[in-house]
DNA sequence: ATGTTGACGCATG
DNA sequence: CCATGCGCCAACA
C-alpha cells in the first residue's frame, strides 16, 4: 500500500458537503500534512486528461486549515477551479474566500 | 546515500 | 492581517 493511496482512500470518504484539511488527513493515517499536499498533487499531474469536473478523488474536499483554498497559486490547476466545484456541493465562501470549517469540517465517524 | 521540493501548520514579531 | 522561519517526511533526481 503506496503512501498515497492511504491518502485517496481517506479522501474518498469525505462526504459531499463536507470539507477537511491537509493537517486533519495527515493526522488520520499519521502522515505530515505536506506528504498529504504532495499525493494530491501528485493526483493532479497523474489525471492526464480526465475531466476536472469528475475527479477520482474528490481532492477539492481538502483545503488548508485557515479554510482557505490552497491551489490557486499553482499553474498546473486552473484558478478558482476548486473553489467552484466545492460551491457546486453546497458550500460557501466569504468574499476574503474563507469557508467556516466548524461548520463544514467532516468528522470522520469513530467505528 | 544525499539534497531538494512542496495542495502544510504553527509559532513569532 | 502580513511576513518569516522552521519542522515535517515521501518521492524524486
Amino acid at each position: 500500500m503506496k503512501t498515497f493511496d492511504r491518502v485517496y482512500n481517506l479522501v474518498k470518504k469525505i462526504p459531499k458537503g463536507k470539507i477537511s484539511t491537509y493537517g486533519q488527513i495527515g493526522q488520520m493515517i499519521g502522515l505530515n500534512p505536506r506528504v498529504v499536499g504532495w499525493a494530491l498533487n501528485r493526483l493532479a499531474k497523474d489525471r492526464k486528461g480526465l475531466p476536472w469536473q469528475a475527479p477520482t478523488v474528490p481532492w477539492q474536499r481538502v483545503i488548508n486549515s485557515k479554510g482557505t483554498i490552497s491551489t490557486n497559486k499553482l499553474s498546473n490547476i486552473p484558478l478558482d477551479l476548486q473553489k467552484r466545484l466545492l460551491e457546486n456541493e453546497g458550500i460557501k465562501f466569504d468574499k476574503a474566500g474563507r469557508t467556516d470549517l466548524k461548520k463544514y469540517i467532516w468528522k470522520k465517524k469513530t467505528k
